[in-house]
DNA sequence: GCTTGAATGTTAGTCACTAACATTCAAGCG
DNA sequence: CGCTTGAATGTTAGTGACTAACATTCAAGC
């Protein structure tokens, strides 16, 4: 999509809060109104929403002898191994505005709440209670984007070690 | 502070998307103008930021020889031990709208960017790389906010309770 | 050729927030 | 006691994200 060409373009060369919708759909070739046809608002050029089915079931298929925490940690290990790299240049582009961005940082930590509310749903379905589910969902997400930023900035390393990196940080115990 | 009190009170009543400045303003019998010269956004009449200093010193003081994110969940525990019980039944609103309001959560997300800045030089200086510590720091501060969010929910809980118990589930190897 | 439906445009408005300038009013000093 | 000054507040006017109601274009498909 052209607008998504014109953004990425513009935020990398004035920044995200200095630019406008209204100059971003003009570089697109449309019309401000347009652009809030194709996308909810002005963050959603830059947030998609991943995974979420895959991590589940990874989650839900970790031995239930392991606490929760670990549990969800080696879950998100496990279904980001099993995925294929995507067109990275993109998503990287992408990553890279949102994580100099301090408001977009904010955004894209709510727009993991859905992600955060089912990982809480598979655990709790296995018997956590329900406020340790949501302390371990919350931080190993949080891992994972900080992962994520991580990689944006670091040129050299591909996506799938710099979660994996992420990860070990946390799985103190493993 | 007024305007604090008529922001709790319409919050609760209405809202927080739902209700404006203005009205906010009105209802402390001032100008929305006004409202602006106390807080820089709408989102600051519950936002406060805490402690940096007390907690970013105790972590300093954990012991050198356990991995980072153990040492950054540790000294928040301990900071916050050594902690008064706040005046609570205020913070308990306050944590409760922002709980129940995701773009008051993504705005959490972001106003904690400046004490995970701080974990983040603390444990840097301390010998851990950039990387791991911003992992460390994240997902910790993460279950911090996930164990607000559970107080302010559930009536029956102390605060400093619910802090341990959530820091109790990422510090599995304790 | 005509109709219909999807994509796009237009206009006008709301709300958060900013900037420049004006007003009030209560010390504090001569 | 009048005057000055400075802080708190108000006024006006604007920008930018976003919404809603309505109009237009235009390319199938009959």
């Amino acid at each position: 999509m052209a607008l998504v060409e014109a953004g990425l373009d513009l935020f990398e060369q004035q920044g995200y809060e200095a630019t406008t919708v209204a100059e971003i759909a003009r570089a697109a070739g449309v019309t401000e109104m347009t652009f809030f046809r194709y996308f909810p608002a002005k963050e959603h050029l830059l947030l998609d929403d991943p995974y979420d089915p895959e991590l589940i079931a990874a989650i839900g298929a970790q031995p239930i002898t392991d606490p929760p925490f670990l549990r969800a940690a080696r879950g998100i290990r496990a279904a980001w191994r099993a995925l294929p790299e995507p067109e990275t240049p993109i998503i990287r582009r992408r990553v890279r505005i949102t994580a100099q961005t301090p408001s977009l940082r904010g955004a894209m930590w709510r727009s993991t709440g859905n992600t955060e509310q089912a990982i809480v749903a598979r655990l709790v379905a296995d018997g956590t209670s329900p406020h340790v589910a949501r302390v371990a969902a919350a931080s190993v997400l949080a891992a994972l984007v900080a992962g994520l930023f991580t990689w944006a900035e670091d040129e050299s390393a591909s996506l799938a070690d710099a979660i994996e990196r992420a990860l070990d940080v946390i799985e103190v115990a493993s």
